[in-house]
Formats: structure tokens, C-alpha cells, sequence
DNA sequence: ATTATCTATAGATCTATAGATAATGC
DNA sequence: ATTATCTATAGATCTATAGATAATGC
């Protein structure tokens, strides 16, 4: 204890053998950050181990260390991409003081700047068809909670109240399919303000559940 | 000239080792329908030449006959899917004797039918980042083409005409987005009517339009 | 002779493990 | 002693070409 400094500690293990500027995250961070980037621009089974690690600072080999592949990188990466929504739709959906519509546009808008927020798209991996596999079934299961939030919050609006479940679920999927089919286009216009493309879309997705 | 039947015709050149049923298509076009089926299925980068060859019922080198590699398969398929919305596009857009909103519910109807019509669902492949490259600047052409047939019908609006650029640009992001974004998700419930998605789909553009 | 296919393979990867090495910690 | 890293590499690919082969066409 006392030198937990995060600049100077000399740290225990052979050095590595390229240095760069410390960058305050520990290495398996480093190396979702590597990955994060590499699978979003030239793809995922087209990223090597070899990018991921080099591009962390570790020779290939060293990533193992840290994690067991490239599979682990991206389940952690998905989860990350869509847990922090998650935790605002169980916020929402306790939340009975406000109205439906108000709660289903604010989660909307929260998702949006969420997935736009990141340096990369990440809301665009999980179209990946690797990721429909059974190695993914942690991230589609909080995914599919998250989609139920939106439609609990649709099926609550005045004008949800009324559908029948085949029309409520195609709401519910017309919804979702904006918010997440207009996170991908987003990158066409990077420039435009992000808080102003949030609520944009979240009066759009109001519009589509009729409300 | 005489003997054209389908059927039966011998063929030039040494047999194949793996005989099939004749599926009646020329062998590029046995490449592409499975090029499409493994790419949408397993991923662009993740398929290789062999898996594609065999899968179109020749050996794996037989492919560059045809083709020039997993390159072009990709670039004709992404333009397969554009070219036939375009057409629409522009007939649509020389329609003047129909209202401006009547011809964009009509081209966003007939974009999700279009792309939802194929056994696959090739409207996701324009998403991979391999797509990015000048390689495949042939299809974004053609996709920014469509794209500004969407922003002209939107404009033409009564609604529209009263938007500045930059809300003319959100707009057509927005349903833009809604389209491609939509088909991705409907393989959540590709039980659902086509027709009926590709209504409602195409009432959701117009609300989101402002129409 | 022409054509469509085949088999074989060189060359270039890429992943994951084995084992060595160079720090700190005690 | 423990740890984080390294180097080296076996084994498994995958692509694209070279050259052989088995049909039909003339």
C-alpha cells in the first residue's frame, strides 16, 4: 500500500518490448479498446489477434494472458454496448409517476446518445452473424430485455393500450428497428450534433407507436 | 442452334465430381445464390472461396473461372440488392401526376418488399466495413442515388417544403434509416406477412417524414 | 480445338501453446 | 517466487495459380 501512483510505478513482469505513453487503463481494457476499434472498422473475423494486440501495445502471444480470444473480446464488448441502456429502461419502467410517453421518448433518447456516444459503432456489431451463436447468448438475453422494456413502455402509452399483441409487436419492432438502424446510418452525418439526433429520433420513434 | 432444351444437354468441358439436380441457373449465378446464403449466414470475412465453390456444387479453384474471387461476389450481390429499389426510385420520381406522399409511401413499400423478398437477407451485407473501400464504389453510387430519391420525394412533401437543409437532411437520415434499419430486425418475426410489414413500415416513414 | 472442370500445391497467413526471460516482491 | 511479457513455432488453414484431364465441336 501508499505507492499506488499511477505514474512511475515500475511494474512487476518482463517489459514490454514496445513502450507507449501510459494510458491508464489496465491491459485487458487496452485491449477491448483495440478491439472495439479494429472489429467496427474492417470487421471482425477479419481483425487477427495480431491487430488487437499490437495495436494494445503486447506482442500476440501476450493477449492470452488477458483473455481467451477474440470471441471474449467481443461478448465483453457487446455487453458493454448494451447494458448501460438496460440499466435506464428498469429505471424507466419503475418510474410511475411519469407518463408512458414521456419514459418510452426519454429511453429512446438515452439509447441514442448511448450508442452514439463511443468513439466507435459499436452498436453495429451485434448484426455480426457470428454473434448469433450460442457463444452470445449473455448479450442477446440482455438484449432481448431491453426490447421488452420498449415494448412494455409502448403497450402503457394511450394509444398502445389499445393494440392487439400481433400490432403491438410490430410497434415494438419498428421502434427498436429505428433506434437501432438509425444509430448505423448515423456515421453518414458524424458532424450533426448527437443530442439533437437523439431527441430527433426519439420524436420519430413516439410518431411510430402512434403516440 | 435447335437443341437449346434445358434439359438433358451434355455439356462441354470435363464433368463435375460432385453431380446435382440441375437448379437451372448458370454456375455464376449458382456462385452468387450461395455466396448470398453464406455470407448473410456465416459473415462475409468468415466464408471462404472453398465453402462458396462447393456449396455451388464445383471444386474450389473451378470458382475463378468465373469469378475473379470473394470480391466480386460481394460487389455483384450489393448491387443486385440496390439497383432494383433505384429503378423504383426513379420511376417513381418522374411520377408527377401522383401526390409527392403517396410516391414516397410507395417507394418505401416496395424497398421493404424488396428487400425482404430474397431468401436472404442481403439488405445487411452493405453494412460490413470491407463494403467501405473503393472497391465497392459502384454500389455506394448507386446507394447515395437512392438515397437522394428519398430526400427529393421528402422534400416535395407539403411538409417537406417548409424544411431548412439541415432538417431536410435529418429527415431522410430518419426514414432512411427506419428502411434499412427495419430489415435487419425483421428476422426477429420472419413469420410476419411481407406485404403487411412493408405497409406498416411505409406508414412509419411518412409519420416520421412529417407527412 | 475449345471448354469446363479437376488435382496439386506454393506461399501466405493466423491461432494458440510451449518455454524462455526480465522485471518486482519478499 | 511471482508475474507479465517475450520469442519461436506446430498445426491448421486459405487463396490463387499451374498444369492435367475429360467432355463436346468441327
Amino acid at each position: 500500500m501508499g505507492c499506488m501512483g499511477t505514474s512511475g510505478g515500475r511494474r512487476v513482469g518482463r517489459p514490454r518490448v514496445v513502450q507507449r505513453v501510459e494510458s491508464g487503463l489496465d491491459p485487458r481494457d487496452e485491449l477491448l479498446a483495440a478491439a472495439a476499434e479494429l472489429f467496427t472498422t474492417r470487421g471482425y473475423a477479419a481483425t487477427t489477434t495480431r491487430a488487437v494486440a499490437e495495436r494494445a501495445g503486447m506482442r500476440q502471444a501476450s493477449m492470452y494472458h488477458y483473455v481467451s480470444g477474440k470471441e471474449e473480446l467481443l461478448a465483453r464488448l457487446l455487453e458493454s454496448t448494451v447494458t448501460p441502456s438496460l440499466t435506464c429502461a428498469r429505471a424507466l419502467l419503475a418510474d410511475d409517476a411519469r407518463s408512458a410517453e414521456d419514459r418510452l421518448w426519454e429511453l429512446c433518447r438515452t439509447d441514442v446518445e448511448l450508442l452514439c456516444a463511443g468513439p466507435h459503432n459499436l452498436g453495429g456489431l451485434y448484426l455480426l452473424p457470428e454473434v448469433r451463436t450460442e457463444r452470445f447468448a449473455g448479450f442477446h438475453a440482455v438484449r432481448a430485455e431491453l426490447k421488452d422494456g420498449y415494448r412494455q413502455l409502448i403497450a402503457a402509452t394511450t394509444a398502445g393500450a389499445a393494440l392487439a399483441k400481433g400490432e403491438l409487436d410490430l410497434r415494438t419492432d419498428l421502434v427498436f428497428g429505428l433506434i437501432e438502424g438509425v444509430i448505423l446510418v448515423h456515421r453518414s452525418d458524424p458532424e450533426r450534433s448527437v443530442g439533437e439526433f437523439a431527441r430527433a429520433t426519439a420524436d420519430a420513434a413516439l410518431r411510430i407507436a402512434g403516440a
